[in-house]
DNA sequence: GACCTCCGATGAAACGATTTAGGAACGGAC
DNA sequence: GTCCGTTCCTAAATCGTTTCATCGGAGGTC
């Protein structure tokens, strides 16, 4: 009869053994998994039955290794405590899932030591592509991929000239739209808060800022840049405390925060010390999310259409690997200002 | 000479091109890679040279075909926007980071269908075991990936009797300090705003509520139930416009939610709708996510301590892989009681 | 100078699945 | 009864890496 091995063997059960408790051949077995209807429907059954019996699991290691290919794809995550992109990364899984492909998703925390960490991994790995939001786009490591034939697109940020797909929000004009909405409810001494400065976003949308406070004619000393250490809650409560001890004359009525996150921990970080948001500070943050409705006192925002960008990015990516006439993509989408109390309660 | 192949060719260069390249074996290349103290200094500068030149990367389902045994760990995370489960997840990240493992994260996104083809897949991949927050701790599917050898801690839940390590908070528990903080600073009608069901979590707090309630002698039909579709900040909101819609004989006068993102919800739509937290309603929450505290009322929640409950977790994981003395263990956590303005506000 | 040791390097044999060229069995047609 | 076409299945080669038994050579010892 057909060789069973032992149940609950330690190594777990290969297309061989199925072949053998089936009695069939190895190829019938692949066959049975890979274009069922070339075999006969009782030898399949009787094929299906053995993997069930020997709870056979298909091994994907030795399967990509003989095809060359994976079923998956990664999206390496600037800050997955950030909601931002959680949301960004379920606009990805959605399009991955369309497309029967498994997402992974990596964290880098900001550290770019990890990311390299996670981006060799993910190299070694064969996965079939890479999204990624990098802590420095011009990383070579990032070029290095693509050269050695593992697509990525770069979600949340631009580069010149490249030779890869991205997708990303014009955050100049995000911190435009931020601070000329604050010089036009009458602000005349804004904090931009915001850091570290090794992160892109970070420089465009102060750049943006600066960009409309100049164009209005207003004193460059009176646009104050306050550098957090990261864009969290903490550093916001921090900031938070450093403007309360500037001296009246030159503490700012209005603060721009590089993030929802920040702008959150100033807010709590102003009520809580007795100060009223916006009479004695002016808020607006940037992305948008969620909480940020549902904050202490709801917040102006510029809005970032997370979700098209998490979906697009990965649809540039599935078309790269699977489109030879694949044309690279730089899509740029528009921010928008959200304007709710903490910058409107009060004139 | 060497045999080197094109640059930039499309196949990417193999262990064997690296040998032809640096004129050494197969199996030296493999030294270099895996015992560097085996081959001597000049070799070794030799081959690595040529796997520089070459743009070699090692390929993982090769590696792992022939060892049996990945570097990665996953986390199937049960919402991946719910902060308390990034929370979580740094946890565990901390601990692979320091096992020198990477660590995936999937997202079930609370949907059965989308947790097994996850497992699935995982198991294909042969990773050296799973952390889950399982939809359901008693599918059928855990218990087999164990039997077929995959190692799987289940994180924030428990089962009876397991054949797995577990680590979890005591959830009925949590229910209890939340209701008898609401009855303690005087509430008499009180609301358990959660949902669905299916969610283990939310029935054991439902469930340690409602002990709550009878041990203090409360009529069971004044503590209301209110079923969400999903434990989001949207269902929060809906649940809150249902709340308003009750006659004011029968309407609560307190709410407690069976997560964080709930009660934001919750008290955005109050207080947008005019009322007052705690006056026309006091609302606990659950998790104690860092939003919580930066709410537009600071709320009080159960606090979970969710960045040990992964480290713990994944500690317990990497035992069962490495130890093989490993025991299982159940690991209950106790929650705290954080009391806030959202319900000590005014008596 | 013969013998032994040790170090470094070698080459073949796995790991488990897929693929492809080809072979057996079966049925139908003349 | 023979021949042909169709199904269905078999056997062997292959993917890239690791491992293990082995081998050659340099150096030391007597």
């Amino acid at each position: 009869m057909a060789i069973t091995p032992a149940a609950g063997s330690s190594r777990s059960a290969s297309v061989k053994d199925v072949a053998a408790t089936a009695g069939v051949s190895l190829g019938t077995v692949s066959n049975v998994l890979n274009r069922p209807d070339r075999v006969s429907r009782t030898t399949r059954e009787r094929v299906e039955r053995a993997m069930a019996d020997l709870g056979f699991v298909r091994n994907e290691s030795a399967r990509s290794l003989r095809t060359g290919s994976t079923h998956s794809l990664a999206y390496v995550m600037l800050d997955a405590g950030n909601p931002f992109f959680t949301d960004v990364a379920r606009g990805i899984e959605l399009a991955a899932e369309t497309a029967g492909l498994s997402l992974f998703l990596c964290n880098s925390d900001g550290r770019s030591a990890r990311e390299g960490a996670h981006l060799a991994h993910l190299q070694q790995q064969r996965v079939q592509g890479i999204l990624i939001t990098p802590v420095d786009p011009d990383d070579p490591q990032i070029d290095q991929l693509i050269e050695r034939g593992t697509p990525v697109v770069i979600v949340d940020r631009t580069r010149a000239g490249s030779s890869f797909c991205s997708v990303a929000v014009d955050d100049v004009l995000g911190g435009r739209l931020a601070v000329e909405h604050l010089i036009e409810v009458g602000h005349r001494r804004v904090a931009y808060v915001g850091g570290p400065e090794s992160i892109g976003q970070v420089r465009d949308r102060g750049e943006g800022a600066r960009q409309a406070w100049a164009e209005a004619g207003l004193p460059p000393e009176d646009l104050v840049t306050l550098s957090c250490e990261a864009p969290t809650v903490a550093s916001g409560r921090a900031a938070g405390e450093r403007l309360v001890g500037l001296p009246a004359r030159r503490r700012p009525t209005a603060a721009f925060c590089a993030n929802d996150l920040i702008a959150l921990g100033l807010l709590q970080q102003t009520i809580s010390s007795g100060r009223t948001v916006p009479g004695d500070l002016a808020i607006v943050g940037y992305d948008d999310i969620e909480f940020a409705a549902a904050a202490a006192v709801p917040l102006t925002s510029v809005r970032q259409p997370r979700h098209d960008l998490g979906r697009r990015a990965a649809e540039l990516l599935l078309d790269e690997v699977g489109n030879p006439a694949h044309q690279h993509e730089q899509v740029v989408f528009t921010p928008e200002l959200v304007a709710r109390a903490s910058t409107l309660g009060r004139r």
